[in-house]
Parts: C-alpha cells; structure tokens; sequence
DNA sequence: TATTGTTATACTCTATAACTATA
DNA sequence: TATAGTTATAGAGTATAACAATA
C-alpha cells in the first residue's frame, strides 16, 4: 500500500513546488510523457506499440507508400520503420512490394486483416482519450485540442489540417 | 539544408494521417516529448537538467527536506536523486547535513549559490516557454495551463494547486 | 557517386536490485 | 528486522554509423 493509493493517505502526500506546477511547459511535459506511457502499456497489452498504429493509419490515407516517405512522414527514422514494418508484415497486416521501376524502394500497403487491426486500434486510443480527459467535458476537450494544434502547428508544418 | 527548413520545400512536407492530428492525447504527447527535449537540450547547455531546476525549486519552497521526501515530491526514483544531489553539491548549490535525530537521514538546504542559479533557471524557463507557446496569446495560455492542470491534478493529488 | 532499405553498434535513461549504516 | 541513502547492474529506446542492392 503506497502513498498514491486511493484511500486517506496517513502521511499527506507533498504538493510539487508551485512554481513548476504553474508553468504550462511543465505540465505540458509531464502529461505527454504520461500519455506516452500509457499508451505504450495499453498497445503493449496487444502485442503492438503505438507507432505501428501510426504506420496502418498512414497507410489507409495514402496507399502505397514508399518506406522513406512514410517514416518521414511520421517522423521516426527509416532504420527503425524497419522493425516496425516486418512487425506488421509479419502479422499479415502490410504488404511490402518492389517496385518495379525502381527496385531500391519497398511499396508499403494495407491489407484486410490491416484495416481490421486500425478498426481495434482505433477503439484502444478512444478509450484511452476517455480515460485520460476523464475530468474535461466536450467544449474543453475541443478547447484544448485547438490549443495544443496551433501549438504544433506553427512548430511543424506536417500538423497543419489541410482541408 | 531539410524539409523542416523555412523556405518553402521543392517537394511539399508530407501531412500527418489526420486521425492522429484530430486526436488530442497524440498531440498531448508529441508536444509533450518535443518540450522536454527542447528543455533537456537547454539546461544541458548550462551543464544541467531539467531534474536539477526541478530540486532547487522544491528546496526554496520548503527547506530541509530529506533526500526521501524530495524524490517522493518530485516522482524521481531515490537512487536517481543521489545523482542530482551530487552534481548539486560538487557546485555549491546545496548542501547535505546528516539529522543528528536520525543519523541515516540526509537534510538537504539551498545554498546563496543555490538561489542564484535558480534565478538563472527561472529565466531560462521563461524563455523556453515563450518560445514553445509563441503562437498562444496570454488568454490562450491562461485557458491551456487550466486544461492542463485540470486534467494533471485528477491524475495526481500533487498536482493540486493547495491556496 | 547517391539513394533505399537494412543491419549492427553505441549511448542514454530508467528501473531494479544489491549493499551500508543506522535504527 | 526495517529504513535512508548509495552503488551497481541490466534493460528498453533511440541515435548513429556501416552495409548491400540498385540507380
């Protein structure tokens, strides 16, 4: 029994120094790295990790997608899209094909048992969303989604919505 | 000269799969892990971490804390916090005092030295965070800080901001 | 020679587990 | 025996660099 349990601690627990507590980078740090965390648990759980749901959600948008252009696209480095996709090939979920004018590139795309795994993927992030933003209602929800993608936005060009 | 270049890219920056966009706990942790890196990388420019700002600030609020107790505080493992403490110590930031009560415990304290570089954190700090929310005007900020904290402080008890 | 995908290597962070000295 | 602090060890995750095939 610690002191994070859900009863009356008998030692009350120690408030973070306040000035890091008021500090939105602070909070912003700490609550992503969580999410992560969790995150990864929950995939974990079934056999996977968050990036190979990146990759399927990628890969239903835009078919055919050359393995430079897709890690670039997410951002992870081509090496390491390697393990990813042999994890996925292997599980039957992608297709990795030569192409034929230019035998350097694999050509990356969905299968069946593929768009079936993003559809489980998908209910794990709603439920992990829901856990997580637990105590913020629909309109906050909205709110600080629109907060955290400007933020994004005007970093990185590749989380501007297009139309 | 890459694709994160200002100048407009001759090929267009490939956009996120729009479903990871949409979703707030993706944004939450990419930000998340880009501020924390962006702040490792500047502390680290002073010969620090984030970590060390994070002790200095605890040990300002409420002094003569034992080492326990500021790794429960902050949620750093107590093998971790040696460490800190240590590099601390080696320039004259704290100092540790055995509890002549209980000779196991250590008492740590700021130090004039101390207070001195906290102030040069703090600045730092200031300066990451205008630089990471730059395109939030000063309601917005507002509003984002008390999203966050709502959504920290239903995770944790220490997040409670206490009057 | 440059590029695509691949493999191998090294390094950082963290989590865990032993160890000491005191109680 | 249990606790506070310390040290040592091992693992995951990531970044870097070498490599093979093709252009």
């Amino acid at each position: 029994m610690n002191a994070t349990s859900l009863e009356t601690p008998a030692v009350p627990v120690e408030c973070l120094p306040r000035e890091l507590v008021k500090s939105v980078v602070f909070l912003l740090g700490r609550l992503g790295v969580a999410v992560k965390m969790e995150a990864i648990e929950e995939f974990e759980q079934e056999g996977f990790g968050p990036w190979h749901y990146g990759v399927l959600a990628l890969l239903e948008e835009g078919a055919r997608q050359t393995q430079g252009k897709i890690a670039d696209t997410l951002g992870v480095d081509r090496s390491q899209l390697v393990g990813l996709l042999d994890h996925l090939e292997e599980r039957g979920l992608v297709e990795r094909r030569r192409d034929p004018n230019d035998r350097r590139r694999q050509m990356v795309s969905l299968t069946a048992a593929g768009h079936r795994q993003l559809a489980r993927f998908r209910k794990l992030v709603r439920r992990l969303e829901d856990e997580f933003l637990a105590p913020l209602n629909e309109d906050e929800r909205a709110t600080l989604h629109k907060l955290l993608l400007k933020t994004a936005a005007h970093r990185d060009q590749r989380y501007v919505l297009t139309a």
